[in-house]
DNA sequence: TTCATAATGTACGAAATGGTACGTATAGTC
DNA sequence: GACTATACGTACCATTTCGTACATTATGAA
């Protein structure tokens, strides 16, 4: 039963230059946002039974006992991690600023960010994918996430109807399920290419792969959504008579 | 110490309805076929770290000392079972027989069977998930899934050589490239049902809405790969002429 | 200054969990 | 029937892992 009792001058050595007595700084907002950020990396590493707590303690600035203060338990800090990824990528409205651009021009855009977006954020990805291992059990109790996404495709919606009413797209399709398409090929391809990659011997990460894919994505959904005119001018290759 | 030693007479009193005796019956096939469909069904619905090897035992008619006998350790068993998954989805060329179909015909059928053969296999979906939140790990040690999987694409090479040479489909694209698109649309379908439907508040899993799911995917590959004349028809809404 | 409350650190515990030691039974071969 | 390799069962162990008891310090208000 050694137990050595080196409370005092037991110093991490790390954050304070000046005082050597054990001066402890409160700072709550900063040992929050700190466990945060390692339990989201390790959470959409390892998932939520994967993760390990005193894993992430110990990755952190602080200690375990400030997870369960903040955080009552695993499940709860998974939550959090779920929603702050979810926040993460939550790009604002406007920020394209596509609505100055005619809508064939728009759309293609639109799908070109999205696709890259996902790129730019696998983490997120992954928490999505972990999340729905769990059958979405934790995102169906947090209200914060949905309200979050509630205008997620309103600046989908938005371009739809200006290109119906330009008359550039056709006007029999629901934007939700355009938006579903365009996820769905965007998400798949960082979800799924170790998969992929592996069995057809084909590095899709590659940076020539990924430009190829994206293309084919732009390009699918627009062929999807032009209407007969539209469609007649893109494949003929001329440019958009707008702009 | 005590240990209650109820070696004989201790029957589990299900298999046997005449013998009251313990007479083991040795039968390795069945108990490592009883050990692979439990711990493919635990792994698929808990993933690499949340399924038990414990739980697995128990749910088998075995014990867990055979799961250690037969295969090695947990990630030994996990590996078996992705094996099996694979092995359990992979259908034989030319069960559909699609062949004799014009080309148009063959890739619509082939589409909307892919489509419905994700959905009919769920599990196997959530393992190939699975898989990639381990980056691919496990299946890159694998060479039996490889080999398995190197002519699932045959069959879509073969309908898109025969469309372009009929003159329905466009002659620049990869029929893997082309797989991946199919691919991502159908695996989405099911891999993020949860997250998305709540999200949009949508019940994206209703029988109806997998329809006109279903009916989008169709005709966005369709319209991707048909080439100008069949588009113009298609748009149109003519018949296939060949037909 | 006093005092209450929020914030933090250390050590520890109970249960879960992957894996194994050890012994027994089965079945095919000679 | 004797023998041996394979198949199988029970109890157990070492470690990991989530979570907490308990003590201490910081901070702001009265």
């Amino acid at each position: 039963m050694t137990i050595l009792n080196n409370k005092t001058q037991q110093s991490s050595g790390r954050q304070g230059v000046t005082s050597r007595k054990r001066t402890r700084k409160n700072d709550p907002e900063r040992v929050r946002a700190d466990i945060m950020r390692v339990a989201t990396r390790e959470f959409s590493e390892k998932g939520l039974s994967g993760a390990r707590i005193d894993e992430i303690a110990e990755k952190t600035q602080t200690s375990k006992r400030m997870i369960y203060y903040y955080f009552q338990d695993k499940e709860t800090l998974y939550l959090r991690a779920l929603e702050q990824s979810y926040q993460a990528v939550r790009h604002k409205e406007g920020e394209l600023d596509l609505d100055h651009l005619p809508p064939v021009d728009a759309l293609a855009r639109l799908v070109a960010f999205t696709f890259g977006h996902h790129i730019s954020h696998p983490d997120f990805i992954r928490m999505v994918m972990i999340e729905n291992i769990h059958h979405g059990r934790y995102l169906g109790q947090s209200e914060f996430i949905q309200s979050l996404n509630a205008g997620a495709i309103e600046e989908l919606e938005r371009i739809y109807r200006r290109g119906v009413t330009s008359g550039d797209f056709r006007d029999d399709l629901d934007p939700l399920e355009l938006h579903w398409l365009i996820s769905a090929l965007s998400f798949f391809n960082v979800s799924n290419q170790y998969t992929f990659s592996h069995i057809f011997n084909w590095d899709q990460a590659a940076p020539d792969n990924q430009k190829i894919l994206q293309g084919h994505v732009i390009d699918m959904v627009m062929r999807y959504v032009l209407s007969r005119e539209a469609m007649l001018r893109h494949l003929d290759g001329q440019p958009d008579p707008q702009a």
